[in-house]
RNA sequence: AGAGUUGGUUGGGCAACCGCCGCUGUUUUUUCUUGAUAUUUCCCUAGGUGAUAUCAGGUUAUCAGGGGAGGAAAGUCCGGGCUCCAUAGGGCAGAGUGCCAGGUAACACCUGGGAGGCGCGAGUCUACGGAAAGUGCAGCAGAAAAUAUACCGCCGAUGGUCAAUAAUUUUGAUACAGGUAAGGGUGAAAUGGUGCGGUAAGAGCGCACCGCGCAACUGGCAACAGCUUGUGGCAUUGUAAACCCCGCUCGGAGCAAGACCAAAUAGGAAUCCUUUGGCGCGGCCCGCGUCGGAUUCGGGUAGGUUGCUUGAGGCCCGUGGUGACACGUGCCCUAGAGGAAUGGUUGCUCAAGACAGAACCCGGCUUAUAGACUGACUCUAAAU
RNA sequence: GCACCCGUAGCUCAGCUGGAUAGAGUACUCGGCUUCGAACCGAGCGGUCGAAGGUUCGAAUCCUUCCGGGUGCG
């Protein structure tokens, strides 16, 4: 039975652990929609960060719509992921992409990153 | 039927699966933990402390049930509640507000009425107190711009000069003194309008009507109104979203408010007392805290918990009121996160889904908004 | 959450307080100077004063509401 669930320990809490994912940064994949930082935890699972800046995506219904979509991509495709944290930097013009063109997008970043381990 | 005015309701629906956040229930005992009782260890007693067991509860996990963004959640433009600062008080300053009456917790909001503007009308818009308390400003044009004056013009009766005449009278000329504000032109604005009388020409100079001011009367709680009466010949232009005056209102900060539990670290913290001085509470007065002295032993950052959703709450009916609204009976509980939950996939369906995401909570205002449903009214045309 | 500022010529700004001509520098165009160019001198072009309403005889300026951009405090 595989884990579709999202819990809290899967997210990156605090500015901490997204500062060390910054500093640390051993893998990165880049598109013209959005940017993914990962560095290698000491956890048996992987776990997700999110940055939608108000510049780039002006409402925040959309900025919410984003982030609800990257995590169900992340929450389905967490099996095929090593014990990386994940930061995701949506860029601009992520929000004129319907819905199946984000999720896709986003199942493809996480592929390219899964290869590249 | 067309054109229009003005309110109200709604803001895709259904099903399945995978997820997120609270709530309720169940089971389990593993971890942690609170309270009570019993037994027991240590300390001289009071009492405190540690261990074990039982019961009750919380927490975590499993399963089940049920709930989960808006009419504007937005802008933060007003008004409150709540919390702390002193039970938030007095004066000045400052800010706001401004027809009248009512509603309300309160308001700059709402309701009803008045006045004025716009519209054939239904309706709609209005920061709508005071310009004889004072000050300021009013470019250019125009003679003159707030004091009353005179460019063109009109007159020149009266007085002057000149001519005619016998004449000091009379007639004519002149436009010198002077009179005038009818007409012209300028301007956003020029000192009531029309008519008649009057005059040298004119003029509220006189009269009639209209307008205006004041007073009375009548109606209205009032603003205000009156084809009611008297009176004043009419003097006082505009601007207060210029200063200002008058009436009314306003203490400050904000849930990162505040309360509780409390690692590390530093050594201070609380209570009482006294005079002066400095600092903070927007400025001043008052007051409070702090620097000094005495007494006592707890205080508190990170972090966590709470504040956190039952409230000026909603719905139905009845009563009072033109209405906003108030009162009463009954029923209902309807998000509460905390790096921040409402989503995704699939199928069916229709008109193919606009604007847009709660963060302490309410009442308004303003702005954005695809459509759908619906009430009342007006105008035009036709028919009866 | 609270407090506040700025939108004027292609660009950088003044003029707003205290109302009556929209201005300066730069850029661009033309002419002069020079053998030529730069610099310099002279002239010109260029504005719905962020938007919409209101007050006023008259609004870049005063008032209100929006739109866009930015700053500070905790």
């Amino acid at each position: 039975m595989p884990n579709f669930n999202f819990e809290k320990s899967k997210r990156l809490l605090n500015a901490q652990s997204f500062q060390s994912v910054f500093e640390n940064t051993d893998l990165k994949v880049s598109n013209s929609n959005f940017l993914l930082l990962a560095h290698q935890n000491k956890l048996k699972h992987a776990r997700l960060g999110m940055i939608v800046a108000k510049k780039n995506i002006r409402l925040s219904v959309g900025r919410n719509r984003i982030k609800r979509v990257i995590r169900s991509s992340f929450r389905l495709n967490q099996q095929n992921l090593a014990a990386l944290d994940i930061i995701f930097l949506v860029r601009k013009g992520m929000n004129k992409l319907s819905f199946k063109d984000q999720s896709k997008s986003i199942s493809l970043g996480l592929d390219q990153l899964k290869n590249k381990t």
